[in-house]
Order: structure tokens, then C-alpha cells, then sequence
DNA sequence: ACCCAAAAAGTTACAATGTTGCACGTGCAA
DNA sequence: TTGCACGTGCAACATTGTAACTTTTTGGGT
């Protein structure tokens, strides 16, 4: 057994999630994207054949278990990205910015910027924040 | 002719829109709208037997011209809220956070919360931002 | 190793949202 | 008043996601 098969499953036993084919393949997809991907860009990157509906069980099952966090856009696909280490069923804590390319529309978590705060105005409490920003991506940067 | 509908026809023409009852229609209800709405919900505020697809290709229209501007959110569904008065097919000029209520749902421009600046990494060039915010809404919050 | 209950997967059917292509009607300017 | 580009209405369709139900698998206990 190749040792990242040891890590998938060590991950998914540290959120008491149980094994199984569909969730080891889910997470080695969203592990090694380089950036977020909805359900269908998952599916095709999962053997032929994957269930659909199971795909999604198993994308809010790990979204619960703190595996995974949704990626907001101003699509009307939902996409998803690996959590960072910490993160648990009792507490997500990405608090990065995203950053879609309007060139190649990935979508990138930018793990080093922090979304910085605001002050609200009187009455409203704030429990969770999205910071999304659009524009032109390292790899797609015209040459210079 | 009531001073609506006139102030209506006269939005319309300065982004250089045909009138049409469709557009009168769905402008007003955004543009009365106290947080940010879905197309189905739009639906529900037009004249019975208002044709859904019209809809969707005048909310298409409405956002190139600058009249609306999308509400990002976490979900499947694209939200839509009437643009500051100075949006134009130009530019948007929308530098507003937006603030869901986990009770209500409702989605709220929050106009006078300016987006802060964030730094990123070389080579990333952004050229527009969103920024939502989650938690209890002034109306929600419990009472004290 | 075997059994079992709970959890996950598979199947079917369905709902919601949004799009495409085409024929027809209308706003608006010449 | 007329022309026609633009907007609308309709039918058909694509995609994304869910609900209800049955079958299979997992993992713990024996
Ligand atoms: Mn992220
Ligand atoms: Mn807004
Ligand atoms: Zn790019
Ligand atoms: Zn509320």
C-alpha cells in the first residue's frame, strides 16, 4: 500500500469518516488540485462510472467533517477546496482570500492572505467572512 | 403617469435600454427590494404569466448595462441588487460588502461598509473584489 | 473468521435553475 | 408611418442538485 493511499486514509479516520473507494478518490482529487473544483470537474476526474449523487454525499459529508470548504463566485456552481489542516467538524478556520483568473476561471485559495476585517454597522454580527478577488493570475499574466 | 414611472423610463434610457413592461417591471422590484434577489424570486414579484426567460435574458442585459450587479453567495442560486446610481456598462463601481443573515437569509447590500484592500503575492493583478459577510442581521438579533 | 447494525452506495425519479434556437411582435428613430 | 434591430414568447433542452428507497459495504463485536 503506496504511502499516499496511508495518508488518505489516515485523514479520513482523524474526521471519523469511514473508507471507502469513492471518498479516498474524492479526497486525492481535491488534495492535489491546484485549485477549486465543482462537482462535475471532480466527477471527471474519478473513475468511470463514479455515482453523481454519491459524489455529492461525499462532498457534504466532508464539507460537515471540516475536510473541505465551499469557494464562493458569483456563479451557479457551488466549487469546492481542501480545508487546511485544522480544519474539524467543530470549526472551519479558512480565513484566506480566493482569487478567480478571469482569464483560465480557476479559482485559487491564496492560503497566505488573510481576509482582513470590518467594522460593521450597529446590530449586525458577523460569524463567518468571503473575500473574493478576480483579475489576472500568476500563470496567465501577459509576458514581461 | 406617476413620478415612478417616470424616474423608471428615465433609468432606462440612460443606460440606453429599450422600455418595455418587462424591464419597467423587473427594474422597480429590484430597485425596492431590501436585499438582494434570485430570479425565481423576482418571478414571483412580476405580473402573473411574466415569461422566465425574458427575465433571465433582461437581468443579463440589466447587469451589462450596469444597472444590477450580482450578490455573491456560498449557494447554487445567483442574487441580484440594484446598482449604485453611478454604475454603467462602462464600469460598476460597487465597492460594497454584502452581509448574509444565517436566520433570515436575506442577503443585504451594505453600502456604506467599503471593501478593504488586501496584498497579494507578485504577479496577481485584481480588478474587482467581493466581500461577504455571514452572521444575525439587525432584524434577527435577539432581543436586549 | 463470522455476524450484524449502521452507514454508504446505487437506482430511479424528480425539482430548480438557466440556456439555445427560432418565429413573432414592438419600441423607436428616420 | 414605416423599417428593422431589438425584445419577447415558446418549445425544447442542459446542468446541477435532491428525495425516497433498496442494496451493498464497512467496521466493530463475537
Ligand atoms: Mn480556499
Ligand atoms: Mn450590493
Ligand atoms: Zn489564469
Ligand atoms: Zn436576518
Amino acid at each position: 500500500m503506496p504511502a499516499s493511499t496511508d495518508r488518505l486514509a489516515r485523514t479520513l479516520s482523524q474526521h471519523g469518516l469511514r473508507q471507502t473507494p469513492v471518498r479516498r478518490g474524492v479526497l486525492e482529487v481535491l488534495a492535489g488540485a491546484a485549485f477549486a473544483l465543482s462537482g462535475s470537474e471532480i466527477e471527471q476526474q474519478l473513475p468511470a462510472g463514479t455515482d453523481r449523487i454519491t459524489l455529492y454525499r461525499t462532498l457534504k459529508s466532508f464539507e460537515e467533517s471540516g475536510l473541505i470548504h465551499r469557494v464562493i463566485d458569483s456563479s451557479d456552481v457551488v466549487r469546492y477546496a481542501a480545508c487546511s489542516i485544522e480544519c474539524s467538524a467543530e470549526a472551519h478556520f479558512d480565513n484566506h482570500v480566493h482569487f478567480k483568473c478571469t482569464t483560465c476561471q480557476h479559482i485559487y485559495c491564496l492560503n497566505q492572505v488573510a481576509i482582513p476585517a470590518v467594522t460593521l454597522p450597529a446590530q449586525f454580527q458577523a460569524v463567518s467572512r468571503d473575500y473574493l478577488l478576480a483579475g489576472v493570475c500568476r500563470e496567465c499574466q501577459p509576458a514581461g
